[in-house]
DNA sequence: ACTTTCGTAGAGACCGTTTTCTATCCGGCT
DNA sequence: AGCCGGATAGAAAACGGTCTCTACGAAAGT
């Protein structure tokens, strides 16, 4: 009967009537903003221990009109890239005070959508998307419209890892450039004598970082005189080890020749790697192998493997930096924030100039 | 001047005069639980959809008394098995319609306390602790005092892959059996007849994983009729490749002889397998390897990792299983809720009998 | 001695919801 | 005709803080 009274946790009223003061005084020793005499204070700050007192964050959140809070939209935790992102962007919102609400959407845009939604609703101080995104002809319309309105709630929509949407709109864009570490890659491969170079990746169909790591590759290639071969462009490998074993395992016993492979992440490198050594070949004096993204694994990997770095880490700390320092500055948060950060080749030991046939 | 006004999220007021209604007609519509006229609440929806109205959380969570938000304290977002866990309890959480508040403490015990006070803070449903800790004397009253408080502010402290503080204590535990792992993990390379299996461990000292490893170790060795060597146990490596490959190099360098290794953690085998392949041996024919956690890493070795499995996603989603079952059950949380996964090796192929020597 | 100022503390409005508690309209019943 | 109850809607009181305004001594200035 009297059940709910018992798990009520203590009040600022509480505080205060323990202390014999008013709940403004109490409120002002937290803040410790104005004067408080001394006496007044230890007895507040001793009721407050022995009640073990702590403030209601929603009731602040509702007068102060916002949340201390950052929110993630991420595919999938599990992904060491994507960790490194939300590992930096937790570290430097941890450094300035703030909670950090994680939401995971499986790559699916309708539960994207909700986890936008659900963050709206939480008045969190920005809103940080996190990975590629399927950019079919409504997702900017879609992007821009969820921009204004959060904009409109007082959040910052940040795009990290995802193209921009359109100057003047209230975004901040955090990138890293794409294509061209996918032409890097590409034109190491190549500078070792490379010519017929298989392109592993996949993602769903209009997948923003598909297009850019395969635009790359095809620039290299015609950069240096060398035809794209259609047949070499292999687009349905899943983002996982098994998916880039298994297609090697194909290509490898039925495919076209080739001397590399390009794969689109080091995870579906590490698949391709176990599936050529299988196959009897070696890696890189049969198959030269590069990946993307830098993630740990590609130095566990025998040989350790040839890829490109993308700071992630760096990346997840920019989008949490640049968006609450245009919250604490001056509100030019009409225009959008644009960043892009270098990728490069990390070379490694999967690399060799191909064997002579 | 009127800056201001110009971010106000739209309220329920707004809304309810749009429509023409009362604030609570508004309410009403949204909750869904109380007759309102059809044409009524025709109006209020295109109101809301019209003014891109929702709700806030904060106002909600003041008059509820608590939230729809799950937190989680871990050490790292990087490392994949705490990831594993992450994503178990946050896939449970989304299905639940919960949102899910990560902070990490880098192994600092201070910033785990800080982290608990900030989620007190929260009025989270549950805060969950994932990842061993350091079992000084006074680890058990703090926890005790900390499952206390949340208790008393509506949360439930739920300690995953984290020894129990004693009964009777509000608190949801889950477990893995992690010296039964070890166990088993060394009773496989006795029975490949080694017999000087070198411990590889650490972390901080009194670290509850590394304990529960290494007495497993010992029993194992114990329960053949093995002596356990003191020379064999190294607990200095941190839970890293670097340290694993640099504490393998050492041993294999200057340290008595060994004839298979027991990483406690399989970053810190794959350090060692790179060590061992420096040094001019292989794995498994010169030393075999077994590892702990079964991340995706150990597939992704050549050789692929023998190691212990861990189901931490399932230990995750148990967490916010338990935890939040426990709420809105019927309220005997004064008791401790305790569930313990197993644990198995899963043979791959880094193991193999010693050689003659 | 009277006003001014400073230091300190309290009262009360407000933030945006939910949730009683009432109020009204209306058809159906006795 | 008068009363009752169901359906629907509004008014107002929480929820737990922050913050502006006001109050009131005491010290200081004239």
């Amino acid at each position: 009967m009297a059940r709910r009274d018992e798990h009520r946790p203590n009040t600022i009223r509480d505080v205060a009537a323990r202390a014999g003061v008013s709940v403004s005084t109490v409120s002002r020793v937290m803040a410790g903003d104005y004067p408080v005499a001394q006496a007044t204070r230890l007895r507040v700050q001793r009721a407050i221990k022995e009640l073990n007192y702590v403030a209601n964050t929603h009731a602040r959140a509702l007068v102060a009109g916002s949340t201390q809070t950052v929110a993630f939209i991420v595919n999938d935790v599990r992904g060491p890239a994507f960790a490194a992102a939300v590992h930096g962007a937790e570290h430097e919102a941890a450094r300035r005070g703030r909670l950090c609400l994680v939401c995971t959407t499986e790559g699916d845009p309708a539960r994207e959508l909700a986890a936008i939604h659900l963050m709206r609703e939480q008045r969190a101080s920005a809103v940080i998307l996190i990975g590629g995104a399927v950019d079919e002809p409504a997702y900017h319309t879609r992007m821009a419209e969820i921009a204004r309105s959060l904009d409109a709630a007082g959040s910052r929509l940040v795009l990290c890892g995802r193209p921009p949407i359109g100057a003047d709109m209230p975004v901040t864009v955090v990138e890293y450039d794409n294509e061209a570490g996918a032409y890097a890659a590409t034109a190491h491969l190549l500078s070792r004598g490379h010519r017929r170079i298989l392109f592993l990746g996949g993602g769903p169909p209009g997948f923003t970082t598909t297009a850019g790591r395969l635009a790359g590759y095809r620039r290299a290639l015609e950069d240096n005189g060398v035809p794209v071969d259609p047949e070499l462009i292999e687009t349905k490998v899943q983002f996982s080890r098994a998916s880039g074993y298994e297609h090697t395992r194909r290509w490898l016993s039925s495919g076209p020749p080739f001397t590399a492979i390009f794969a689109e992440t080091d995870i579906v490198a590490g698949g391709a790697m176990a599936a050529i050594f299988e196959a009897g070949l070696s890696v890189p004096e049969d198959i030269s192998l590069v990946g993307y993204d830098d993630i740990p694994l590609a130095t566990d990997l025998r040989p350790q493997l040839t890829t490109v770095r993308v700071p992630y880490e760096e990346l997840g700390r920019s989008a949490v930096r640049l968006a609450l320092e245009l919250k604490e500055g001056r509100a030019s948060s009409g225009s959008e924030q644009h960043a892009v950060f270098g990728t490069h080749v990390v070379v490694r030991q999967s690399v060799a100039p191909p064997a002579l046939q």
